[in-house]
DNA sequence: GTTTCCATGAAACAAATGTACTCTAATACA
DNA sequence: TGTATTAGAGTACATTTGTTTCATGGAAAC
């Protein structure tokens, strides 16, 4: 949560900073003065109102004078990454433009219920999915809506979980691997209970 | 944005509803009920203050009684993915145990700087980077520090942008294809400049 | 040691603000 | 049509809250 806070600022100009992000984050509102002095172990307003105005002469923090309750933060808002354009398969293709659009991950996150998995194995490494990769899944309610090819993770009872191509074949299930090592996996409906399938991956090095 | 507004609420409950939200997206904190007021065109505080109790009975918003501009939207406030735990490899080996930790997207994006791009081809196949994946890449100022076998963005003036593993040998620098069917390039430093280093991978089905 | 500067404490004030109450107009409903 | 319900206007009040001012005390500078 540390971002690039404590450059300028005083150790008590960096505690009430560190202090007002938190509430901030918790509450979604500013914070009062008489609120921050509580919490600094004040007994009076003044010294938090020299520190928000240094705190707003710097550059961290601003408000609208005389309302209540208005602070801003003026953090380095990240809505997104930029996209700076794509590069080469092979050969040397493209250079960069400007920017064309924000690559928007919080987006994806506002969906409820979606999870996350850490992959174990290399089941799937023909479908670019690699140990230690984490899959986002999304909920499946009803197995019978998947189209064949999907990729989910199945829970057999009593066995686990485990990440595979899904197919429905007449009336029973083949889960599949995407590595020929793997053999295919046929099971009954009711043996299986599909949890989610594959929104996204995302690996971290 | 839409989320899950306007379900069980009158169309002047919703509209205020989405004000509210879009206001403290902007502003960071609450508004006041007079701000509101004005904001819907009325001259009293007395609807707004009628509209407001129903959006907490509805379990939208909520709020500390008496203070100002202390409301909250108890929207799905989505902090990360939930990890559940991990799916297997081949075999079927771990069921879901609870939430272990939250996957944090959007940590990696507060780091400033960071950009993303569009992967064109198949050279880094191997890396189990595909065409379309999304690589999210850091600055990298002094091509020198780079370890041996970090995968890099490179841009050869004149030609454009790739993304090979980057190896330095001797006085010059290998840039190496994750796929057979790729030679390796080589280049005097001065040829090339390194853009970027690659920090995560990112693919959305 | 003396001075200067700044943080803190204390108190007071005015504006902003949430809340409650009454009254009127519009709407729904039977 | 008449009644009940609801939304809105207007008003008033207590509290919260930002802001100002002044006095005190300690730390740093000279």
């Amino acid at each position: 949560m540390e971002t690039s806070s404590g450059d300028n600022l005083t150790h008590a100009q960096n505690e009430l900073y560190g202090w007002i992000k938190d509430y901030m984050k918790n509450f979604q509102h500013s914070p009062s003065i008489r609120q921050m002095m509580q919490a600094m172990g004040l007994k009076s307003p003044a010294p938090i109102q020299s520190r928000l105005k240094h705190l707003q002469e710097k550059g961290y923090i601003s408000w609208q004078e005389g309302k209540a309750r208005t602070m801003q933060i003026v953090d380095e808002i990240v809505e997104g990454v930029p996209i700076m354009g794509s590069v080469a398969a092979g050969g040397l293709i493209e250079t960069f433009a400007d920017v064309q659009e924000n690559l928007d991950l919080s987006g994806v996150l506002k969906k409820k219920d979606i999870f996350a998995l850490t992959v174990n194995g290399d089941s799937m490494i023909d479908a670019c999915i690699a140990d230690g990769d984490m899959v986002l899944m999304e909920p499946v309610n009803d197995s019978h809506s998947l189209k064949n090819g999907t990729i989910v993770s199945a829970m057999v009872p009593g066995s686990g979980t485990t990440l595979k191509y899904f197919f429905r074949k007449n009336s029973h299930i083949v889960l599949e691997a995407a590595n020929p090592n793997y053999d295919p996996i046929h099971l009954d409906f009711n043996e299986v209970s599909i949890q989610g399938k594959l929104l996204a991956v995302w690996r971290k090095l």
